[in-house]
DNA sequence: TCTGGGGTCCTAGGACCC
DNA sequence: TCTGGGGTCCTAGGACCC
């Protein structure tokens, strides 16, 4: 059997654990820039606000409802996650992490000696206990109907107490047929579209279907999802594996018109990719940098264009990746654009001791010890003690968060006081 | 005025090989 | 009358997830 542990309402109850006025409370977690609302309460749920709505659209709904709008703060829901995600890795030796909310869990035989649901129960109220977020456990034979089960859970809190089960044919029915297709994981929008013009309304529908259409509609990889929802062990546990590729991307509060502002931005966004590289000891062999102008900003003209780069080293080195990023924002850059948003993604990704030299070049080994450096006075003192003179000269907020929460449980300053 | 960020996998088709 | 057969690799684009 596969558990599927989702953390309710994720990042709104993160900020809740250390504001327990709030609860009982709508509450609403934004995007960067408080840019779209990202979380929501079910209090928030209940409001009508939508998932992704833009917070300028909902300012007079937050207001009349004394919502508590809160900007995203990662450094808290990253440390949460690690807390929830270590619990659970005590109930099962065989854990993939799926998200930052999410995790399965594989009880191969354990229903021999444990009654599941009591177990499931136990490990809601330890991870409720231990880190004060709520969660919802569904527990089924495979992947998608364990996904299946724990919507139900969620969907009914009094009935279930959090915790739902499929473990007969009968209630595997039961809940496709209940559950509408565009639910399904894996089922995105223009899957369901396509389903709903063959009349196929449920998830029980769409497993009646042959495994030939089906394949042929939606490859082998609604193929695979028919058979999951089937009962057939199809989807397995993933092992943790290195990342293919990795971005940082942002959009800026302000939109820039000068070559030094992208190139400020740009060089940071590399130097950020060589450091997520280094940490899982991966070099790239290629970027892509992108920038483009507010595609809601009808009355400006608009561009947006990206290039990529081979580089001729695979590196992790941020020195080496600012200057390539550079190089090819200086090709895209085009005077005369409002800009919104840029980005370096970083790809071709190989393992640190793979590099293959080069024969008109040489790796200068220099930078490998001068990042460690930079990397181990960082972690020591604190994020971007050391950085590179291009950066941020002047250390100004180039993100709207006008409603941060305090890091509570990673920084000493934000710790929070109990008067006693 | 104000609209996020970061990932994965699969397929078709082109280019190339012998 | 009438143009072989069997592969691999790469890329762009589309779909999905949170």
């Amino acid at each position: 059997m596969f558990a599927l542990i989702d953390c309710n309402n994720f990042y709104a109850s993160c900020e809740r654990v250390f504001r327990p006025d709030l609860n009982g409370k709508p509450v609403v977690v934004l995007s960067n820039n408080d840019g779209c609302v990202i979380a929501r309460s079910n209090e928030a749920k209940a409001l009508g606000i939508p998932m992704g709505a833009p917070a300028f659209e909902y300012e007079k709904i937050f207001k009349d409802h004394n919502v508590a709008v809160f900007s995203a703060n990662y450094t808290l829901y990253g440390d949460m996650s690690n807390r929830v995600m270590s619990i659970l890795s005590e109930y099962s030796p065989e854990v993939e992490i799926y998200s930052i909310d999410e995790c399965f869990l594989k009880f191969d035989g354990l229903d021999r000696f444990f009654n599941l649901y009591n177990y499931a129960q136990e490990i809601r109220q330890r991870v409720k206990k231990w880190t004060g977020i709520p969660i919802s456990i569904g527990i089924a034979p495979t992947k998608a109907l364990s996904k299946v089960a724990n919507h139900i859970a969620k969907k009914f809190p009094e009935k279930t107490n959090g915790v739902y089960i499929i473990d007969s044919e009968e209630k595997r029915i039961k809940a496709l047929k209940w559950l509408p297709v565009e639910d399904v994981w894996g089922i995105g929008p223009r899957m369901s579209e396509r389903l709903k013009n063959k009349g196929i309304k449920t998830a029980y529908e769409f497993t009646q279907l042959s495994d030939e259409w089906v394949k042929k509609e939606f490859t082998i990889v609604g193929l695979r999802l028919k058979h999951d929802l089937q009962g057939i062990l199809t989807l397995d546990l993933e092992k943790q594996k290195d990342k293919k590729s990795i971005a940082t991307t942002r959009s800026f509060e302000t939109m820039y018109t000068s070559f030094d502002d992208l190139r400020e931005r740009v060089s940071t966004f590399a130097s950020l990719c060589a450091e997520k590289l280094r940490r899982q000891r991966s070099v790239c062999q290629s970027l892509m940098v992108f920038i483009r102008t507010n595609p809601h900003r009808k009355d400006l003209p608009q561009y947006s264009k990206s290039i990529e780069i081979n580089l001729p080293i695979a590196t992790n080195s941020s020195i080496e990746l600012s200057k390539f990023a550079i190089m090819g924002l200086k090709m895209i850059f085009k005077e005369g654009y409002h800009y919104k948003k840029a980005g370096v993604i970083t790809y071709n990704l190989i393992s640190e001791g793979c590099i293959q030299a080069n024969l008109f070049q040489e790796i200068d080994i220099r930078h490998k010890k001068l990042m460690e450096a930079i990397d181990k006075i960082n972690s020591t003192f604190g994020k971007n003690k050391v950085r590179f003179a291009i950066q941020d000269p002047k250390g100004i907020q180039k993100m709207k968060q006008e409603k941060l929460s305090p890091c509570y449980t990673t920084k000493l300053s934000d710790v929070i006081t109990v008067y006693v």
